[in-house]
DNA sequence: GTCTGATGTGATAAAAACTCACAGCAGCAA
DNA sequence: TTGCTGCTGTGAGTTTTTATCACATCAGAC
């Protein structure tokens, strides 16, 4: 088969119901039915003479032969998409956590449109791995807890220097002159970094220092609003709380410590040659420079 | 543009009119008209919103930006044959030049059927740079004048013999005692090859040796043919020459001397896992190895 | 000046892809 | 068991895409 007859659509659809574990999934991700999508892989296993899926009631399992296929062609397809990118960038996409961009991002994004006036800019919320190619990324935030992807070049920004935060009514109610004094506070945890606290006990020279959670939140922006709120306190990274300590809506008795991990800044290395990525770049660099505790 | 609504087709059209710099070409590529090119080309470009052809009366070239969309295409597009090649494998394909083909491949092809019975076979001539996935190459015979492509793996497996060879007759009625005779032959020559003769009589120790062409040809089997009817002197490797020699139809009156040239196999390093491929490629060795002139 | 070999395009035909609606299947819960 | 759920498969019919055909246009070649 030359490529002049390759069966491209029917590959795609393969590639995706592959990816996704499911027809209809990848029927919605590529705005058709599912009846369209299950049409075109049989299409294409009755031309290869061979099943590329298992069939099961609730999910379908790539065989052996369709599961090396279709990582194959996801790769070809994702150069192809490079390919196009290049001569059609889209916008500018930044990913972040949610929190970082509820609480750092979006804030300074006047200030990052003043900067870059020309720049046409896209926020993506994700954090740990990131598809650069597929979700069209140009740029992440990320800290040293993830590894980047191959499409992906890594720089590391800053050390993340993190501290136990609260309401300021309730530090004072609670007497914050030693950090022993925590054991009698209520400890908010975060569930996408649950050894936070130990680890701050740890950069803290606390190692022995034991605080057992009285809450979990789902979201770190959670847990900081816990705290705002007088619910005790969160171990927040400097970077999440600056704006809420300068206000006075957030104390942070025992300071900041440098943390065990690193932010980065994750570049999509297929799109290194966007000028606007590099402006980009620098900017949130310099930023995030500029973020250090007063410890 | 995410990978989801890449126009694929379209995308093919092009890098097809890219490669062939004309879009007739392309959709004799293709098997349909050019019509239906030129319509996919325009669609592109119109999405894009920059043109990807200059359009010359006779020619189209492509644009800067054109070009580098083609090339990455062509990369993409070369794997996703790979990838649905390595599901499907065609039948085995060898490649070399018409008159190895024509001379020793084919009279030896029933020896290699008895060896190999469950062997698809299908035979490619060419010679020189060869596209190992567009033209489905699994297996090329060339000589060190040429480099492999990145798609192929090289192997050495012997040094081309070459000698000067006529027919007996001729070869009686001039007088061949000496390397000096020579000058009073009638010289044929292979345009693809134009230094040969200069070259064997480098190798053969007499590089003062010049001998005028009397008679250009423009593939190897017309000069061995030629010389076969008593038209003068070839200089042919042994390889090209052996069943004439054995069968008393040329005589190589001055024997023959290792040449410049290595005689090399070139795998499709895609389909290395094949085991027809590796069958094939031991039997190629073999009976290439076996090709030594009784000097 | 005409011919030639390429590409562009309007109207129309063919093919491909998609939708819809329903069927079938097996796990799950009552 | 029985019905419910979430998935995939498929016949019939429709929509969309793609291709063809026939002709237009262009500028260099002869």
């Amino acid at each position: 088969m030359s490529t002049s007859h390759l069966p491209l659509n029917a590959l795609r659809a393969f590639e995706a119901a592959a990816r996704l574990g499911s027809m209809s999934a990848a029927a919605t991700e590529l705005g058709v039915t599912h009846g369209a999508v299950s049409r075109q892989i049989k299409a294409l296993e009755d031309r290869f003479g061979l099943p590329l899926f298992e069939r099961h009631p609730r999910a379908i399992v790539a065989t052996r032969e369709g599961a090396q296929l279709a990582s194959d062609v996801a790769e070809a397809f994702e150069r192809l998409q490079i390919a196009v990118s290049r001569v059609q960038p889209g916008p500018l996409t930044l990913s972040c956590s949610a929190t970082i961009m509820m609480r750092w991002l979006i804030p300074r994004l006047p200030k990052f449109k003043t900067a870059n006036p020309s720049s046409d800019l896209r926020l993506n919320i994700s954090f740990g791995d990131a598809d650069f190619v597929h979700d069209e990324i140009s740029l992440a935030i990320r800290t040293t807890m993830y590894r980047p992807p191959p499409s992906a070049i890594a720089e590391t920004v800053i050390q993340e220097e993190i501290g136990p935060v609260c309401n300021p009514d309730y530090a004072a109610r609670l007497g914050c002159s030693q950090l022993d004094d925590l054991i009698h506070a209520r400890i908010l945890v975060n569930a996408t970094r649950p050894n936070a606290w130990s680890e701050w006990a740890m950069a803290a020279g606390r190692p022995d220092l034991r605080l057992a959670p009285h809450e979990i939140y789902g979201h770190f922006y959670l847990v900081i609003q816990a705290a705002a709120v007088g619910l005790g306190f969160a171990l927040a990274p400097f970077i999440l709380v600056e704006d809420e300590i300068r206000s006075g809506h957030l104390v942070a008795p025992f300071g900041f410590v440098v943390g065990p991990h690193n932010l980065q800044l994750w570049m999509a290395s297929h799109q290194s040659n966007r000028p606007d990525l590099k402006a980009a770049t620098n900017w949130l660099r310099s930023e995030l420079r500029s973020v250090r505790a007063n410890r």
